[in-house]
DNA sequence: CATAGATCCTGTATGC
DNA sequence: TGCATACAGGATCTAT
């Protein structure tokens, strides 16, 4: 599913094909992918018609387009299931085609596409979000990335430590870090040998930051390989060719050889979906009595 | 306020 | 063959 590095992929592929480029004609095919637009598909398709979009930009796992009326966004978030296709205007309709946007030059269309309509498309206006200077409404309210240069690691690892949950469902947490899905969340706590349940207040500041290293780099190694695979007329969008190519020591490897150990990969239930680790490498602390205290 | 759990959605795979 | 169930899982809403 998309996470950081497959939304990256796209936002190159957007950058690369729709820069500069005045918007047509929009047409929205599913309301439920414009749920988040506040005023309907009218309002959606009159703010982007006469537009020229500028270059995309991303945090986390929002996709976001600038206009050139400089107040506004068109802004995107693929869900779990959300493309965003660049298709020539006599393509066939994929199956779960939600919004169609044409432009003045008769070119290609950049097409959305959802099965699950998980994701979804917007206008915003902009707002001030101090150094990052003006971003969309709804990414004003999510943490920076970890490929961000002005993610804060320290306080990241401080704002971690500080959380009363298991450390996995604050790596999820896009307030604390964004652009962090389940699998990535599985391979970080993978390569920092943690235990997804493993209290965040009770992890070290070496080993939140080893955390920290382990996401910034499954991310960065994921990015190199997904970046080598879209094809010119189609802007690769969720990631999956991306992410089959990838080796993975830990999501969706239940019952396989733990790579570091060879024990078995574990999966257990999770938030409505899965957790894989490895029971050996990644241990689930003892009870807070017998560490009280300790790494403060 | 912080945290936990339910919910949205549809296609695919599996079990009986 | 047909039906039921589980699963995939981001973000958001509701409950505690």
């Amino acid at each position: 599913m998309p996470e950081l590095p497959e939304v990256e992929v796209v936002r190159r592929g957007l950058e690369r094909w729709t820069a500069g480029r005045t918007v047509a004609a929009v047409t929205t095919l599913h309301p439920r992918a414009i749920r988040r637009h506040a005023n309907g598909p009218a309002d959606f398709a009159s703010l982007l018609t006469g537009r020229t979009l500028a270059a995309a930009r991303r945090r986390g796992k929002y996709l976001w387009v600038p206009l050139d009326d400089e107040q506004h966004a068109l802004v995107g978030h693929l869900g779990m299931s959300g493309q965003l296709l660049i298709q020539p205007p006599d393509a066939e309709d994929e199956t779960h085609l939600r919004i169609r946007i044409s432009f003045t030059d008769g070119g290609t269309e950049l097409r959305f596409v959802d099965q699950r309509t998980f994701g979804g498309l917007a206008v915003e206006p902009l707002v001030d979000d101090g150094a990052a200077g003006l971003v969309p409404h709804s990414v004003a309210h999510i943490a920076r990335d970890p490929l961000d240069p002005l993610f804060d690691d320290r306080a990241f690892l401080t704002a971690l430590r500080a959380k009363r949950t298991g450390v996995k469902r604050a790596l999820l947490d896009q307030t604390l870090i964004s652009g962090v899905g389940n699998i990535y969340a599985d391979e970080s706590l993978w390569r920092a040998k943690l235990h997804g349940e493993h209290p965040a207040d009770r992890i070290t500041k070496p080993r939140a930051t080893t955390l920290l290293d382990a996401a910034r780099a499954v991310m960065t190694e994921a990015l190199a390989v997904g970046g080598t695979s879209f094809d010119s007329l189609y802007v690769n969008v969720n990631g999956q060719s991306g992410y089959f190519s990838r080796a993975l020591n830990a999501y969706g490897q239940a019952g396989q050889p733990c790579p570091r150990c060879q024990t078995a990969i574990q999966r257990i239930a999770f938030m409505n979906r899965s957790s894989y680790f490895c029971p050996r490498c990644q241990p689930l602390p003892r009870r807070r009595d017998a560490q009280r205290g300790v790494g403060q």
